[in-house]
DNA sequence: CTGCAGCGATACGCTCGAGTATCGAAACGC
DNA sequence: GCGTTTCGATACTCGAGCGTATCGCTGCAG
């Protein structure tokens, strides 16, 4: 028995002696979960694949969780959440500064991941949510207040669909990676955000332009 | 042996008496191959099944395709090219039309099944080339002419990047599909139009309103 | 020292799915 | 009619991968 280190209550009868649960073998098996996920995916991870990397025992990963969607939800939520945000005085130069960070080797491999989970998010909604917290969430927030700030400056007229605008980048580099195999390189995450988010973003706001969508729904 | 209807050489030295080929097995093969693709996406797509569902043998399968490669690759390359174009007076218009067309029923077959293949595009660069010419194309030429009359009417300034702005609504409406998992539905893909496509399409170009960005690089 | 629990390693049972083999029936050419 | 090929159906082999069981060892508590 004894099993998960989860949600669940804790304490109860405690041990009466024996080995203590070593818990340098949490993050060594964590961190080959999502090497592997980000490498081949969720479909093609396989639990001996998690086991040989963090050279431990399956016994090892079963004793802490309860299968492979568990031992992935919980290695998705051990991730730190938002990085930092640049703060220069342009939004521009807030841009570019994204996009560097984007695609700096961390960005890269939450890139990767997020596309390994893809076919896997299409059937289970657990999985969806905690990729939406855990990667598009903490990267749209970073989008949201540099677009707060350039409103704030009088960059950009007020009135604009944030969630729309943090979500473009994303979008179009989930798009690219798919369809090229290649990841978004920084003159690639660059282009995007010279010839596409900024002047979205400095364009009229489009429910005021035009009037027309007076539908006032917003994006999941 | 007599395998395969791929693209190899087809005569030699024929037939010399038995039953022949029933050509309504491959169309009803094809279209379950597919189905299923849009229901269960690449990796979950068994050859049980499309048998099954097409009330066939496998070995009338395996008589024609290879493999499960093979089967899937032929299927999406027998779908039919581009629909059709609206042809209205305005790009607003246009659009409109083209956010109607997009989410009608085939549409969103469409986007189902590119959604099923993109675990599978992840590593197979024959996949991702297929996917590219028989989903992305039709529908990005699509918005390249949309644009074009556009331009050739005075409604958008010359120098804007088509292929970046014929890729903005696909980009979107998968990241839409990937991370709700609901299918974008018309009001959603209006939305869209009016709030991203149309006003950065309206927009003056970014290569001309900054001159920043001299690299003339195009995206895949 | 003794017993208990975690550890890595290995082997196992089980299910699922790809691709093959075999069967009786049906269609086609001669 | 006769041989040939296709058809659907079924049974099969084989490998992959999940989750469990077992083993010898190691640390920790009493």
């Amino acid at each position: 028995m004894t099993r998960d280190n989860g949600a669940g209550g804790g304490d109860e009868l405690r041990h009466r002696g024996g080995r203590s649960r070593d818990s340098s073998r949490d993050l060594a098996l964590r961190e080959a979960a999502l090497d592997l996920l980000a490498e081949v995916g969720y479909d093609r991870l396989t639990m001996d694949a998690v086991a040989a990397r963090a050279r431990a025992g399956k016994t090892t990963i079963y004793r802490r969780w309860q299968d492979k969607a568990e031992l992935v939800v919980d290695s998705l939520n051990s991730l730190k959440g938002a990085p930092d945000i640049p703060d220069t005085g342009s939004l521009r130069q807030d841009l570019h500064a994204l996009a560097e960070e984007i695609t700096s080797a961390e960005g890269k491999f939450g890139a990767r991941v997020t596309v390994g989970m893809v076919s896997a998010l299409a059937r289970d909604a657990e999985l969806r949510q905690v990729i939406r917290e855990k990667f598009m969430a903490p990267r749209m927030t970073g989008f949201r207040e540099v677009f707060e700030r350039a409103v704030a400056r009088g960059e950009m007229s007020d009135g604009h669909d944030l969630d729309l605008l943090a979500g473009l980048f994303p979008a179009l580099a989930l798009q690219q990676l798919v369809m090229s195999g290649e990841l978004p390189d920084t003159e690639f995450a660059r282009q995007i955000m010279d010839e596409a988010v900024y002047p979205l973003a400095t364009a009229p706001a489009a429910r005021i332009a035009t009037g027309a969508t007076a539908g006032g729904k917003t994006y999941g």
